[in-house]
DNA sequence: TTACATGCAAATGTTTTGCAAGGTT
DNA sequence: AACCTTGCAAAACATTTGCATGTAA
């Protein structure tokens, strides 16, 4: 995904295309692990875009209402963020070193649909994630 | 569950039994909705008991290592904690008034089993929550 | 008595907001 | 030009830490 195609994409979604959303959007393309803010700041600087934090933030807001990107909490009171153009997928986590792998199975739409029926609640989208110990850290 | 079985499931953790570790299990006890920090302050407040924020983090962080609570999160910016000895379940929030219900079903664990084996993971625990709205608020 | 738990205060980390200035369309 | 986006500063909210004091066992 080029910086074209990455305007592009806000294009679509009626928002304007400025440095700072376009380096959002190429962090978040170009990692496998969900960015907090601290992440996309410091790739930012590494660009010399160096947005502001507020910035970040309401950037960040107005892709998730957008739904050009999805939230995330890995249990550490901060919340991530990842492209909600990935294929669905969900999250293990090692609660020693911190690092993330991907699941792509998921059969929880299953569990959603039968919740919805019985609560009354029109589900939008679910947070799985999994925690426990990768294979180096088990030793 | 009243104070006597609270205070032996603390000493049962080999923890020491004082009145704001008492409180927050209370609490906990008492409701369904997972609780934050917040939450916990005022409930002490109101009993007398009105412990620092700070003790309140530590008895929680010893809560987890003891496998009393279980952190959990809304996507927030924050972390809740609940009971580890509830049943299994996973809750529905409602992203416009953020009510909370619970879902007793889980059929995660298969998920979990093929992703172990694969990725070389022990998993040890799971988030699971769904995002939606309300009977209510769906109008 | 001894080890652990708490209070207080301060620091650190995360997120939000107001307002003026700047940039995109 | 009009509207949206950003920077800056400050505030609000969430979490952690050091150290002296208090308390359960």
């Amino acid at each position: 995904m080029n910086t074209h195609d990455i305007a592009d994409q806000l294009k679509n979604a009626d928002l304007k295309v400025t440095q700072a959303r376009i380096g959002v959007l190429e962090l978040l393309h170009s990692t496998s692990t969900p960015s907090d803010v601290q992440d996309i700041l410091d790739y930012l600087r590494k660009q010399d875009i160096s947005a502001d934090q507020a910035t970040v933030y309401r950037i960040l807001k107005v892709f998730v209402e957008n739904d050009l990107v999805r939230q995330v909490e890995f249990n550490e009171g901060k919340v991530r963020y990842e492209l909600a153009s990935l294929p669905h997928h969900h999250h293990v986590v090692c609660v020693k070193c911190g690092s993330v792998r991907d699941i792509e199975e998921c059969d929880v739409d299953e569990i959603a649909a039968k919740a919805s029926k019985k609560l009354s609640f029109k589900i939008q989208s679910h947070n799985l994630e999994f925690f426990g110990l990768c294979r180096n850290c088990q030793h």
